[in-house]
DNA sequence: CGGCTTTGACCGGCGC
DNA sequence: GCGCCGGTCAAAGCCG
């Protein structure tokens, strides 16, 4: 359903870069990560597609050159006499060896000669083949060794975090209003949880925390509803005016799960105040990419539903509003917008964090903008202070530049605007330093939704790591900076692998073309596990209607 | 026919 | 209380 979104992640990798087919078969040798492609199994057909036309089979070049026919058989049978196995190499090296051959053919010597020279390239690049081969596949044993690490890690975080929320659950029974501090002390208190807690682990985590949490929303809805979790999203609000009364009630489990966190249609009576507020804070946390791109949306990875599109003031481009489809529940949200300034810029506002898997390329973008999220609620930073001090904000999301990380201190809601509309290289990121050498600090989840990512480690311990430095000058746990910090030096360490998988990550994220490109390399090597999802990411794009 | 987009209407928050 | 505005819903229509 190609509709609207002319640049999704399939769409453009297969037209940017037609050097990575979509259905490329894995076995082919590929260099990817090189950035060409060697097709060994064609070699091979070649060789022996040559091989047979040199036993027995007229050349079809000979067709072209008729009066060398003749001539050109008579070789063969020269070179079959001959012990040479150089024959075969020459021969399948290119379609103009055969022309050749057949054009020169009239003196055998010269042509045995040029045989020699020609085998002895050919000798060179079956070496330079198998030094190839031989550094993909290093590349692959690579590729295989991060991946079983990220797992491998990933589900280490995961249990982790498991635990610490039985841990805060039972600490929450006996102690409610207490916990909070203790959990996310250095920001006082106004320290999101529920978004922050929401892991890659996924639903089950999500479930648990919509259950929790959920209770906190219920005190914000102004309509008494019934307390059973199935019945009321928006619902329950809507029913009061008799309206709505299916609505979208038809996956209670999932979309109250989903949507509750936005919805506030839950009500626990025995919830906490300010439980409330810190979840809606968390809720309305925001992360927003501003990116150059004529599409009308950015290819994220993710596949997105567009329910809704206004007129926002100030701005004549229409702001569509689109929800994440690629699981059912997921309360992701973004909302999409064309700067008025300059419309080339696509600013695009995410807000909440996926419960579902996500492929590749959207990992990179939802771990990016979740880490950044999480930087700005996590307790080492209070969004009071990133508000107050945006350039701390920006330097612990991306080091290298300040002026392409910044928070807005007017919007609703605390908002991390990423700036990548700036042409320096993402390559050329600046790397993280050592951010996995850092501690954490006291009580701080460490989830970083459900697509986290090395960035999104490596961001989320700058966050940390820029609170550490930040608690250390205050002297205490407590972070409350009063002036403008200077910036924060890196420290000289060589990059470490996972220095370099996060700026690697950092300039997928900031184009959306190379996320594409090298999820589908990425595929392909692994073996095309997630092609089918980033395929499914096609299958929205399409808002060429939508504006 | 299912899924998606479109689009007018509705709701809640907020400021006056 | 009223109006504005952002966000969401859901019926209708479109598309593959």
């Amino acid at each position: 359903m190609d509709k609207g979104w002319g640049l999704t992640l399939d769409t453009s990798s297969s037209q940017s870069l037609p050097l990575f087919p979509s259905k490329q078969p894995p076995n082919d040798t590929m260099f990817p990560l090189l950035g060409f492609p060697v097709n060994l199994s064609r070699a091979a057909n070649k060789e022996d597609d040559h091989n047979r036309k040199v036993v027995g089979e007229v050349d079809f070049f000979s067709d072209r050159n008729k009066p060398n026919v003749k001539p050109n058989i008579i070789k063969k049978e020269n070179i079959d006499e001959k012990p040479l196995h150089v024959n075969t190499g020459l021969q399948l090296l290119t379609a103009n060896t055969g022309s050749d051959q057949s054009t020169v053919d009239d003196g055998v010597s010269s042509d045995a000669e040029d045989k020699r020279v020609k085998s002895t390239e050919l000798a060179q690049l079956q070496v330079e083949l198998q030094r190839m081969n031989a550094e993909n596949k290093k590349l692959k044993e690579m590729l295989s060794h991060v991946t079983g690490n990220y797992t491998a890690l990933q589900m280490h975080l995961m249990t982790l975090m498991q635990q610490n929320q039985r841990t805060e659950t039972t600490e929450n029974e006996v102690v409610q209003g207490k916990v909070e501090d203790k959990n996310h002390g250095v920001g006082g208190g106004k320290v999101p949880r529920q978004f922050l807690d929401i892991g890659p682990s996924g639903t089950a985590e999500v479930d648990d925390q919509v259950s929790d949490s959920s209770s906190d929303e219920r005190t914000r809805s102004s309509t008494p509803q019934n307390n059973n979790v199935e019945g009321g999203t928006r619902d329950g609000v809507k029913n009061s005016n008799g309206k709505h009364e299916l609505g979208r009630e038809e996956s209670p489990d999932s979309e109250s799960q989903g949507w509750a966190p936005n919805k506030l249609q839950k009500t626990n009576p025995s919830t906490a105040m300010d439980q409330s507020t810190t979840e809606a804070t968390m809720r309305k946390a925001r992360v927003s990419v501003r990116a150059r791109s004529e599409a009308p949306m950015i290819s994220d990875g993710c596949q997105w539903r567009k329910y809704g599109q206004k007129m926002a003031k100030g701005n004549p481009c229409p702001r569509a509003y689109y929800r994440c489809t690629m699981a059912v529940g997921c309360p992701v949200r973004k909302q999409v917008q064309r700067c008025a300034e300059d419309r080339t810029i696509l600013v695009t506002t995410y807000e909440g964090t996926h419960n579902h898997p996500l492929p590749p390329a959207a990992m990179a973008m939802a771990s990016t903008t979740s880490a950044a999220a999480s930087m700005l609620l996590s307790g080492s930073m209070s969004s009071a202070e990133g508000i107050m001090n945006p350039n701390l904000l920006a330097r612990a999301i991306l080091p290298c530049s300040s002026s392409m990380a910044t928070l807005s201190a007017s919007a609703p809601f605390p908002t991390v605007t990423l700036d990548l509309t700036h042409n320096q290289n993402p390559l050329q990121f600046q790397r993280p330093s050592a951010p996995f050498q850092l501690p954490f600090l006291q009580g701080q989840p460490q989830n970083f939704g459900s697509g986290a990512t090395p960035i999104a480690q490596a961001l989320y311990n700058q966050s940390k790591f820029s609170g550490l430095q930040l608690s250390q000058e205050v002297g205490s746990s407590q972070l409350a900076p009063q002036a403008p910090r200077p910036p924060l030096q890196p420290t000289q360490q060589p990059p470490s692998l996972a220095d370099t998988v996060s700026a690697a990550t950092a300039a997928i994220t900031a184009d959306p073309n190379f996320t594409a490109v090298l999820a589908a390399a990425i595929s392909s090597i692994i073996g095309g596990a997630h092609a089918n999802n980033n395929t499914n990411t096609n299958t929205n794009n399409n808002t060429s209607r939508t504006s």
